[in-house]
DNA sequence: CTCATATTTGTAATGATTTCAATTGTGTAA
DNA sequence: TTACACAATTGAAATCATTACAAATATGAG
């Protein structure tokens, strides 16, 4: 995969020094936009990297995240999961295959709040639970009924 | 707290089968709309049933939310929340303290999803993070600096 | 090279949630 | 009422993601 700048040079644009480590959790979280949980980095570099720990990916994670440069999904209920894209957009995941994708919002900000008071938001997150259209389709074939 | 219906009656209409534990869980998420978790909804009946378990407040929670009679947010990292009132609204949870409010949506349902290609949507959620004003005039007060 | 500091690592602890088998409660039919 | 089947509740143990922590390793300046 291309980027337009190397993934040190964009570890530094968030003021996060690269290391061996940092670089390659952040270079899998710009390829893979499945939106991998800790478990998962650890695995898909465990191999390349041997010494790899998965502490290191928690705490990774974590100081990307204090830097802006991730941010973490609260879409299921068990694991985390990550995003590498920190652009507003909203999550649909499917509660049959467990499929996430990403929902493109161009006026994620703008949603209208009423009764917000004095309240300061710094983060706006949107998810959307359902069914993928395989998987309403084998739903509906087991039950007979239409879902949605 | 005065309900329109009683507890007994409320938990029928979604097909739930009244029991001393269920009405008493269905009746402090009805009448404390602190979003409460597990820990807290426990610690709060076991005084007056104290044969409560954990356990009965997990599997409790678990029926109602199958049956559509409560909503489960994950806003916090650590622990699953719980809200009695069903009808669509979004959630605002302040960094600082960790207080959450509820927020009106009129239009929550509305929000126009762009690239959602072959999904069937069930379910929406929204919230936000960011600082109540108590805790934005703190953190100001601290660093100097304007927050949001 | 040496020292101070930052980063990484593995182990152990924590804490929420689930599993599971046993106990208790409930409703029905004789 | 009693007996019985089934549903609900319970507590203890297991699971599993995450965090704490202290030791080991890497890095960078002088």
């Amino acid at each position: 995969m291309i980027f337009k700048m190397t993934t040190d040079k964009y570890l530094m644009e968030y003021d996060i020094k690269p290391s061996v480590q940092r670089i390659a959790i952040m270079d899998y979280l710009r390829s893979h936009k499945t939106h991998p949980t800790v478990e998962e980095i650890f695995n898909a570099l465990s191999p390349s990297i041997p010494t790899l720990s998965k502490t290191t990916v928690y705490n990774t994670l974590k100081l990307f995240m204090e830097q802006g440069a991730v941010t973490c999904i609260n879409i299921e209920e068990k694991n985390a999961r990550f995003d590498g894209d920190v652009s507003p957009h909203a999550h649909f995941i499917c509660l049959g295959c467990g499929c996430i994708y990403d929902i493109e919002m161009e006026q994620l900000d703008a949603i209208t709040v009423e009764n917000i008071g004095e309240l300061t938001i710094t983060e706006t997150h949107v998810y959307y639970k359902g069914y993928c259209k395989k998987c309403k389709e084998d739903k509906e074939r087991k039950t007979g009924n239409a879902i949605g």
